[in-house]
DNA sequence: CGGCTTTGACCCGCGC
DNA sequence: GCGCGGGTCAAAGCCG
């Protein structure tokens, strides 16, 4: 099935690396003989990578001159063709004939399992990173959060001070974003009461921190009620993804359980309730509907952050949703920064998403809306009212992974031109391209989410490396 | 037998 | 206060 956005929505094969874990299963009604069908079979492998590709690669075939071709790390090819060569230079060609393919393939086989260790390596590291920048974001957020009040400080000072311009810069502020920073600051909210209300109820399967985090708000010191919520709002934070398919759920590389199903109304379509089993207590859950509108489009909606090591099938989609989550909340921000980023969020979290990203602050939850739908009508479907939306032309092929790479890449340079559109920043006239470049390098390390897309696109480069170079790997290129 | 799905019941917030 | 809808629970049953 062709999703027309790049996404391989096709049920049909998955990658040899696929996770052990992946073991969906389908809770839709109008799926009726599901049980009878492998679950495999009938998923979309959101993230994975596409189909394996051929050992041995002719390189000259197809020149690359786009960037992608620097993440070729070639080595494993050269090495195999040279012995291959060698091989031939020193047997008869009779009867060595089929000692030199056999050898040929033990070779081929070793060098597989060889890349195959290797790529299960880096994506421990991957995920490793990702792990740790996952704690850092967290710490930096609070960082940020407590800078948004010193600038609004400021900012009400200045207001007293000169009048018309803070006022001007504070009325381009959304107006939702208001409610937004208010959900996420006012610990005594009537949603914090809820969360907290239902994590007592299911405080058998949530893990001392989760219940901490929904608890804690009330009786801790003003700095760790800061602190836990925002990780509240970051696990009430939703990204929406629509996906054309007719499998009955992606495969994101989590494991998931279902623990409901609703018929939500408005929709004949029963709406699935899942929850991450990947560690105890984790608190991400995600609903599986399909829209009433259009059923061949699958809306899954992932809530919260995980609070465990991801594998690296997984971590493409957690870091997509993580980074959406925290941008959408930055985004919320009255400050600065805050409104800068929902523009760079749309660039950024899905950039190879053929159509737009749409954010949403409406109660209860605000939410980022991905839309990988090629239909260009697909927005009118949503029922909530965007309170802003941020369309996004991508001019990126439809192809997942690489493209995301090249978005991630140049992403930063938008940075500077994202900077300048926001018109509340005084940005300085026509900067030169050293400052340009400045502010992009310094936008790209300053922003926190930046890295997680980045890691998103890294696991999808290593999913297309296996594809297309799956000889570009050997030790000389492990550091 | 453990883990999962199914599904009716229950809880809670919200609007009237 | 009541009804509605969303979200979750938990017992029962299924499956490998």
């Amino acid at each position: 099935m062709d999703t027309g956005c790049g996404l391989t929505l096709d049920n049909s094969e998955f990658f040899a690396n696929k996770p052990v874990f992946d073991r969906h299963r389908s809770g839709f009604v109008m799926f009726p003989s599901r049980r009878q069908e492998s679950p495999e079979h009938r998923e979309v492998d959101f993230f994975a990578e596409k189909t394996k590709k051929p050992l041995v690669k002719n390189e000259d075939s197809n020149p690359q001159p786009s960037a992608a071709r620097d993440f070729d790390v070639n080595i494993g090819l050269q090495l195999v063709t040279a012995n291959a060569r060698s091989d031939q230079s020193t047997v008869d060609d009779g009867e060595g004939e089929d000692k030199r393919a056999k050898s040929e393939l033990a070779q081929l086989q070793a060098e597989l399992e060889r890349m195959n260790v290797e790529n299960q390596r880096l994506r421990g590291m991957l995920s490793q990173v990702s792990s740790n920048h996952a704690s850092l974001k967290m710490h930096l957020m609070t960082m940020m959060q407590q800078k948004a009040s010193t600038q609004e400080q400021e900012i009400t000072e200045e207001r007293k001070a000169n009048g018309g311009g803070a006022r001007q810069f504070l009325e381009l502020v959304p107006e939702q974003s208001n409610s937004v920073s208010e959900e996420r600051t006012v610990s005594g909210s009537p949603q914090n009461n809820l969360d907290a209300t239902r994590s007592k109820r299911t405080g058998r399967e949530e893990s001392p921190e989760t219940e901490s985090w929904a608890l804690g708000a009330k009786r801790l010191n003003p700095t760790n009620a800061n602190q836990q919520s925002i990780e509240a709002t970051m696990r009430k934070a939703r990204v929406s993804v629509r996906a054309r398919s007719e499998a009955p759920m992606i495969s994101d590389g989590c494991q998931w359980r279902k623990y409901g199903q609703k018929m939500a109304k408005g929709n004949p379509c029963p709406r699935a309730y899942y929850r991450c089993t990947m560690a105890v207590g984790c608190p991400v859950r995600k609903q599986v509907q399909r829209c009433a509108e259009d059923r061949t489009i699958l809306i899954t909606t992932y809530e919260g952050t995980h609070n465990h090591p991801l594998p690296p099938a997984a971590m493409a989609m957690a870091s997509t949703t993580s980074a959406a989550a925290s941008m959408l909340l930055s985004g919320s921000m009255p400050s600065a920064d805050g409104l800068m980023n929902p523009n760079f969020l749309a660039r950024t979290i899905l950039p190879c998403s053929s159509n737009m990203a749409t954010i949403s602050a409406s109660a209860p939850f605000p939410t980022v809306t991905l839309d990988l739908t090629q239909s260009p009508n697909a927005l009118q479907y949503q029922r909530q009212p965007p309170h802003f939306q941020v369309p996004f032309p991508v001019s990126a092929p439809p192809v997942f992974g690489q493209p995301l790479y090249n978005q991630s890449k140049f992403s930063g340079l938008h940075m500077p031109k994202s900077v300048n559109e926001a018109p509340q920043l005084p940005a300085p006239a026509q900067p030169s391209f050293t400052d340009t470049l400045s502010a992009a390098t310094a936008a790209i390390t300053a922003d926190p989410n930046f890295t997680a897309a980045l890691a998103a696109a890294i696991s999808s480069i290593m999913a297309n490396n296996g594809n297309h170079t799956p000889n570009s790997n050997n030790d000389n290129n492990n550091s």
